[in-house]
DNA sequence: TCTGGGGTCCTAGGACCC
DNA sequence: TCTGGGGTCCTAGGACCC
């Protein structure tokens, strides 16, 4: 191979990377806060499927919905720093969190709003850094690596150059919004998404390798992003309980509990090494909706009302992958029934479709192979191995009609007896 | 008073092909 | 007749993240 072509990101003369994490402060909350800053300082959560949108009094006063006054399964999307005070976080059920915070503030999620502050404040960081990965609606990596003075010292400071583009980004961010950020700058993506909740709110905080014993190693092991409950609860039991105890722990012992992958994965983490790029661009592996009932549902007694249900996620399935100019070859069905327990099935056809009878179709079909003796408290359909429709976001005349033949060699046969639900 | 909705990635077994 | 691997695709479930 040519030479030239092989730099390693590893070789010891490359100099290390700049990663940033950059992490909306309480996101959701804070857009709120923007539209209704009476509540500022108050305890907020953010939250819920039913309306309880504020309403304005005559006297031009508004009156907020109470957390105590909520019935029904919704959880925690966000809390305001005062709600977490009083022990409410986010994906905690909203009937929960009644019961420590009864006279909090319950707002309604609004999704196009925070579409619209997040659409904001990537466009004010990338008029400063470019080279920006997507993690949602509220954080973003930023490789600022190549960007003009960056590794320059100010003053007796060798990491000033970079701090000094860290406040004019947040600075960018706060003018464009309104809101305030977190952000951290480490050489990779790992350590900076820990650095950058270290100084939470509107912080910063800048790492070099030499700040790992210091900084991440009396750590959690559960601040590594990807050590979820699983994983926690079991390295608990093995008695590695911080980042620095993983560390010191023998890859052999982690690769005998967690397999070779996870475990190797474990082993580095733990020393602060990642070299996984930021990625500016990428394609979406699949779409789906869901949704949760207010009470579970029975496939014989609820058969109307779920065969309603069905079909309109079908519906908005189709419409999803119409109106972002994507089509599917494989269709998959989600259940979750009374107790928790979740099911898929899903079927894989030979020509993709965004068309919505065949979707409803190709779902009927994956609902006969699952027992439905258990009540349903949930309903999912997803698609999945996606690939760009022809003509994105214009579907050709009426939607993706296909000829008898591509029909039947698509989707599976038309049930002769009634649709199950 | 349990546990939303939208995603990604990994594992593992079986089918099928060379 | 029996015995092989390797590679790819498909399906189901599960962990994890925002």
């Amino acid at each position: 191979m040519a030479a030239a072509q092989t730099e390693h990101p590893d070789s010891s003369n490359v100099p290390e990377r700049l990663i940033a994490h950059l992490d909306m402060d309480a996101f959701y909350a804070s857009v709120e806060l923007l539209r209704y800053p009476e509540l500022k300082g108050q305890p907020v959560v953010i939250g819920g499927r039913r309306a309880h949108e504020p309403r304005t009094l005559p006297d031009g006063r508004r009156k907020y919905a109470r957390l105590r006054d909520y019935i029904g399964r919704g959880v925690i999307t966000t809390s305001t720093y005062a709600a977490r005070d009083l022990g409410v976080f986010s994906g905690m059920g909203l009937m929960k969190a009644a019961l420590r915070a009864p006279d909090a503030i319950l707002l309604p999620t609004d999704f196009d709003s925070y579409r619209h502050y997040s659409r904001l404040f990537k466009a004010a960081v990338a008029e400063l850094a470019p080279v920006i990965e997507d993690r949602g609606i509220d954080e973003i990596y930023i490789d600022l690596s190549d960007i003009p003075g960056v590794r320059e010292a100010v003053g007796h400071d060798p990491l000033g150059g970079v701090k000094a583009l860290a406040r004019e980004i947040k600075n960018n961010v706060q003018r464009a919004t309104g809101l305030t950020c977190s952000i951290g700058i480490t050489p990779n993506k790992l350590l900076s998404k820990i650095a950058s909740e270290l100084d939470k709110p509107d912080g910063l905080t800048v790492l070099t390798r030499d700040d790992i014993a210091g900084r991440i190693w009396p750590l959690a092991v559960r601040k590594i992003n990807g050590i979820g409950p699983k994983a926690g609860a079991k390295l608990a039991g093995l008695g590695i309980e911080t980042v620095g105890h993983l560390a010191a722990t023998d890859p052999a012992l982690l690769i005998q509990h967690f397999g070779r992958s996870y475990g190797i994965w474990l082993h580095e983490s733990a020393h602060g090494r990642d070299a996984r790029p930021v990625v500016t661009h990428s394609e979406p592996v699949s779409i789906s909706r869901e949704t949760t009932f207010e009470r579970d549902l029975h496939a014989q007694r609820d058969r109307a009302e779920l065969s309603d249900i069905f079909t309109r996620l079908c519906e908005q399935l189709a419409a999803d992958l119409q109106r972002k100019g994507y089509v599917g070859r494989t269709i998959g069905i989600k259940l979750r029934f009374e107790g928790f327990r979740t099911v898929t099935r899903d079927h894989t056809m030979d020509i993709p479709t965004q068309d919505f009878a065949t979707i409803r179709r190709a779902a009927g079909e994956c609902l006969k192979r699952v027992d439905l003796s258990q009540r349903l408290r949930l309903l999912g359909v997803r698609m999945g191995s996606l690939s760009r429709s022809a003509t994105p976001d214009q579907p050709l005349h009426g939607g993706t009609r296909k000829t008898r033949a591509e029909r039947s060699a698509n989707a599976p046969p038309a049930p002769e007896n009634l649709p199950l639900f």
